[in-house]
DNA sequence: CTGTTAGCGCCTTCAC
DNA sequence: GTGAAGGCGCTAACAG
C-alpha cells in the first residue's frame, strides 16, 4: 500500500542503506547512483516515514515554538520570523532536510506550557523556542527548570525569546531578553519630561516577568523624578481604589487585553480625575485605554496622554498615532530561530539583552496647565 | 540512559503490553494494575517515545493547522480556537491522550503550503486543517488536490476552514466556507443605501478565493443598483489608472496589508477625487485606507466613508469605529478543530457556509451633498 | 484481564 | 562507494 524505502531501493537497484544515505545527504554517494535514487523517489512518489526515521535516529526534525497567545501579533510576529529561519528554504518541493517548525499556543496557562513541553519531549523535538514573558510562580519555575533540563538532556536545543534567563539553568542554549525595564523607564521619562506628574499605569497580569519589568521601569523613572510610589494602595483590576493623593493607587493590573485597558482606565480616572497621562502595559491595552478616555469625553492628547508598549503594526494607525516602545520582534524571532537551528553562535554567556526604543508620537503631549 | 516502556514494565512487574494498554487507555486493565503502572511511570519519570509509538501504530497524534500569516489575528483567532478543541483537556499534567496541535505558517506561499503538507504527511499527522482563502492558480489546485488525496488516503483527516471546498475532492472531511460574497454584497448595499454612488474598492491579492468572492459581492451589489462595473480599467496596486468616468477604474488590488490599503487608497483618490466611500478587502487594509484618507485632509466619515471586512478585535477601536463585516472566526476555528478530531459530525455534504454579518459603525455615513 | 510474539520503516555500525 | 544485518521502542494480534 504505502511506499517504503525498500521499494525505492528495489526500483533504483541499490540497497536500502544507499537510499537512506542519499536522502539524508550526510554521506558520500556516487553522483550517478544518487540520480537514480532520486528518480526512483520521484517515480514512486515516496515520502519518508518520519516516525520510523526519528525512532532509528533518535531525533526528529520537529522544532516547537511556544507562544502565550497566538491571536496576538506580538507572538505572531516572533513565531513567524522564527519559522522562516527554520523551515524557510523554499523551493525544492520534495521536502528535503527541512525542519517542521510548529507553534504551540499555551494561552498563558502554565499547565499547558508544561504539557506542550512534554508532548514535544515525547516527539524528541530537535529544538524548542519559548517566546514572551514567563510566569513567576515559584512552583512553575521549578517545574519548568526541571522539564527544560530533561529536554536539553535528551538533545533538544532550548532557546528563550523575549523571556529572561532561567536562574541556574545551564540547559538553555541562549536567551534573548527584551529590555522591558529600560523601555518602561524611558517611556515614563518621556512623559515626565513633557511635564506630566500624575500618571496612571495599567499593568499586565500579575506574576509575569514582562509585567513586572515594565512596571519596575515606570516606577524607577518616577522615583528618579522624586515622585512617590504609585503602587501603594494598588489593587487588581477593579479593586478597591482608595483614591488617595499623590501617586498612590495609580497602578491597576489586568490581562493583556483591550477590554482590560478600557476598564482599568475608567477605574484610574475615577480614582484620580486629575490624571494627565495613562501608560498601558502594551499597545492592545493602550487601545482600550484610548477608548475609555474618549468615552469620558476627554481628548487625546490634549486632556490625557496615552502610551503603549511593543509598537505593533496597528499602533501607528491609531488616532492619534500611539506613543509606544518599539521592540524588534521580527529580528528577535529570527535570531531565536537561527539559534535553535544552530546556525548562529549564542551570545556570550548565552544571554543577550535586546534594546527597546522609545517611539514618541502624537498620543502624548504636554499636559494642560489646568483642567 | 533514557527510560523505556520495558523499564516501566519491569518496575510495575507487568508486561510491556500492559503498560502500553494503560498508557493508551483503549483497553481494559484491572484498576490495581493500572495504579501500579501509573506509579511506576511517575517514579521513573517516563515519557512515551512518540516516534516509536507512531511507527508501531502507523498514526501519530500530530494535528497540523496551516495558516497564511501567523502574525495576522484573522488566522491567529481561528488557529487558537482550533487548538483549544484539539489539545485543550487541561490538567493531568502527565500528558495523556492529547493531540499535539501545531500551526504552520505558509506566509501565503503555495510552495510552502505544499511543503508543510508533505512534512505533515511524513509525520503521519492525524489531521490537517487548512485555514483562510486558497490560491486559485490551476496548477496549484491540482497539486493540492493530489496531495490532500494522498493525505486522506494515509488516514489523515482533512478539514477546510474559511476556504471553499476543493472541486471534486471527496478526500476532505468537511469544509467550512465563509459567505464572503454575501458579506461583501451586504456591505456595499449598506453604502448604497446611505446614498453613495462612487465607491472605491481596495481588493486583496489576485487569484485568491477570498479576494474574488468579496469583490464579486461588491460588484453584484453595484450591478443590482444599476451601477456600472468598476473593474473595467482595473489595475494592480499602483497600476495604470485611466481615471475614466463612472465606476470604472475604482478597483485596485494589493496584499492584505496596511500599507497596501494606504497606497491603493491614495491611487483611488487620485483617479476619482469625487469618491465618497472606500471599501477595503479587510480590516487591516481599511486601517491603511483611513490613514490615506486623513493624510489627504479628508474626514471620515464626513468626506469619505471607509469600510473593512472581518471585524478583527481592533476594528471597534479605530477612530471612528470601523464599519465592517463580522466573521465568527473563533467559532469557525473551534468547529474545524472538532471536525478534525472527529468529535463533531460533518455538515450534510461535508460543506457548511458560515454567514457574515454586517456591522454598521461610525466610519460610514451618508455622503455630503457636494464637496 | 494479561503475557508472548512479531514486526512497523528506517538508520547505522560493520564488512567488502 | 556500497551492501548486510541488527535494533531503535512501541503496538497489535494472538493465546491463555
Amino acid at each position: 500500500m504505502t511506499v517504503t524505502l525498500a521499494d525505492v531501493a528495489a526500483r533504483a537497484r541499490v540497497s536500502p542503506a544507499t537510499v537512506s544515505r542519499v536522502l539524508n545527504g550526510n554521506y558520500p554517494v556516487a553522483a550517478a547512483t544518487r540520480e537514480r535514487v532520486l528518480r526512483a523517489v520521484d517515480d514512486l512518489d515516496y515520502v519518508l516515514n518520519g516516525p520510523a526515521s526519528s525512532l532509528a535516529a533518535a531525533t526528529s526534525d520537529l522544532v516547537g515554538i511556544l507562544v502565550n497567545d497566538i491571536a496576538d501579533p506580538f507572538f505572531g510576529i516572533m513565531a513567524g520570523a522564527a519559522q522562516t529561519e527554520i523551515g524557510g528554504q523554499e523551493g525544492t518541493g520534495r521536502a528535503g532536510g527541512e525542519k517542521l517548525a510548529v507553534v504551540c499556543n499555551t494561552g498563558g496557562s502554565p499547565e499547558r506550557e508544561l504539557t506542550y513541553l512534554t508532548l514535544l519531549q515525547r516527539q524528541r523535538a530537535a529544538a524548542v523556542i519559548l517566546t514572551g514573558g514567563a510566569l513567576e510562580d515559584p512552583g512553575h519555575i521549578v517545574a519548568m527548570t526541571t522539564k527544560l533540563a530533561k529536554l536539553a538532556d535528551a538533545g533538544t536545543r532550548v532557546v528563550l525569546c523575549g523571556r529572561p534567563p532561567l536562574p541556574g539553568s545551564d540547559a538553555i542554549v541562549a536567551s534573548l531578553a527584551f529590555d522591558n525595564r529600560g523601555g518602561g523607564r524611558r517611556l515614563t521619562e518621556h512623559l515626565l519630561t513633557l511635564g506630566h506628574r500624575k500618571i496612571g499605569y495599567v499593568a499586565g497580569p500579575l506574576e509575569r516577568t514582562t509585567t513586572r519589568h515594565r512596571l519596575e521601569g515606570h516606577l524607577a523613572a518616577l522615583a528618579a523624578a522624586g515622585l512617590g510610589d504609585p503602587a501603594s494602595g494598588e489593587g487588581r483590576s477593579t479593586g478597591s481604589g482608595e483614591g488617595r493623593a499623590g501617586q498612590e493607587g495609580l497602578v491597576v493590573h489586568g490581562p493583556y487585553s483591550r477590554r482590560s485597558g478600557y476598564e482599568a482606565t475608567l477605574e484610574l480616572l475615577r480614582r484620580a480625575p486629575d490624571l494627565t497621562a495613562v501608560v498601558a502595559a502594551n499597545d492592545t491595552v493602550a487601545l482600550g485605554a484610548c477608548a475609555a478616555v474618549r468615552d469620558q469625553g476627554l481628548r487625546i492628547p490634549e486632556d490625557v496622554s496615552v502610551a503603549g508598549f511593543d509598537d505593533l503594526p496597528f499602533s501607528v494607525d491609531a488616532t492619534p498615532a500611539l506613543t509606544t516602545v518599539r521592540l524588534p520582534l521580527y529580528e528577535a524571532g529570527a535570531r531565536a530561530g537561527r539559534l535553535a537551528m544552530g546556525t548562529e553562535t549564542p551570545p556570550p554567556g548565552g544571554i543577550a539583552t535586546i534594546t527597546a526604543e522609545l517611539m514618541a508620537r502624537a498620543s502624548t503631549a504636554p499636559p494642560r496647565a489646568t483642567r
